[in-house]
DNA sequence: CGGCATCCGTGACGATACTG
DNA sequence: CAGTATCGTCACGGATGCCG
């Protein structure tokens, strides 16, 4: 009691310098976190990678966001320049959030990240949501060692992507969620072996020869993907 | 008023599973960040990069960050892998924090952050903090470049490091704060400049011909570097 | 002195309810 | 559908105390 109860406060914080918790540093890294290391921001990109979405739907595919903390990362993220918001053409009255060019540019760093992060995908909890789009970025990976160019779809078991390669996507490889109208090729295989080829542990050349990747198609893609 | 005050909680949360607030996905990228997405954690991993650090060292080198949130994250960082606590010969009565292999498996993590953060770095803001072996990322991108091997100082105006590279280091580059005692050359620059060559803006060889990059020495990789 | 633990105020976060 | 409002809880930042 004695103790004369702390000063109560007589250097009172006062100057609020409005700044958003930045770490201060002159470090590209220490920069890169000021941008996306909030909670949640990461996984946005990773979901607007697989293309537009709107609201509810990245609300949907990120179970445990709550609405006011997305809406919050989304309009940081649109002053940051990573996002941008759209307006649907009339028959759809909704918006939908995109990544610029900017924000296309963390593809690299989910990709480390990942990387990174692929062991402790050994064990499968019960809790774990999942979403097949997920799955398109270890396969980026194994397909840049083969010279495939075109559209693909990918079909597991979880859902539907595709993938885009060459010259139209201006050598970075993109993809989307669900099937493509113009794909050449369409790919059908399991979740695990998905993650076995990002992880270098398979190969798609004998993964295709064992039956455990089914390639359909006739286009040029589909054929060398079969080993023509 | 009517509107019957909030039922008071009937379905009381009562299950705090012990979790300490994961994402729940099954999703590579989304595991990284459950082990290294927390506030401060791979800026941690960026000091421990440059080699092993007393608890006072860190908490130094990371200015903003408060001593619980520093001694909570290393206690998770350990529990998680990727560091390891080891005590000091007897003179020196202290224990340092090192890097596990898995640990410095972030290398990559932290490149591609640095890489995607440097456009921000064009401003320097005068509440910055600085300090020299923040600098030794980019340059490491500017050496894969070259066919340099060796260990080489670096020194800038604000301080020194060294970089291993070559056989002895297992293909990988590391480097540590200060000056190597077994260093094989010596160059010196400016921060700027050491950016600059991350970003690939400029070219070693070139800023080494017009002076802006210093080399002493007369090993192998000092006549390298200087372009013999 | 290094290495935390404790306490406190503020802000970020998560869940739910509500609104245009 | 796309958020805003509200509220409880917890994480964070800062200061200080303790202990070897």
């Amino acid at each position: 009691m004695s103790r004369l109860r702390r000063m109560p406060r007589q250097t009172q914080p006062a100057t609020r310098p409005a700044r958003r918790r930045s770490y201060d540093q002159f470090c590209a890294g220490a920069r890169a976190l000021d941008a996306v290391g909030d909670r949640w921001t990461l996984l946005i990109v990773r979901e607007l990678l697989a293309g537009p979405r709107r609201y509810t739907d990245l609300h949907a595919d990120l179970p445990g966001v709550s609405t006011d903390v997305l809406a919050s990362r989304l309009k940081d993220m649109e002053k940051g320049g990573l996002v941008t918001r759209r307006k649907l053409p009339p028959p759809a009255a909704a918006s939908v959030y995109e990544l610029t060019a900017r924000g296309h540019g963390l593809l690299p760093v989910l990709a480390a990240l990942a990387e990174w992060g692929a062991p402790a995908l050994a064990e499968r909890r019960p809790t774990d949501a999942v979403r097949a789009h997920w799955f398109a970025l270890p396969l980026l990976g194994a397909l840049k060692g083969t010279a495939a160019t075109g559209v693909l779809d990918v079909h597991l078991d979880e859902g539907e992507f595709h993938i885009r390669t060459g010259e139209a996507t201006a050598g970075e490889p993109v993809y989307g969620d669900g099937p493509a109208a113009d794909a050449d090729a369409r790919i059908a295989l399991d979740a695990e072996l998905c993650l076995a080829l990002g992880r270098g542990e398979a190969v798609f050349a004998e993964a295709v020869g064992d039956g455990r990747i089914e390639v359909s198609g006739d286009s040029p893609l589909a054929k060398e993907l079969r080993g023509s």
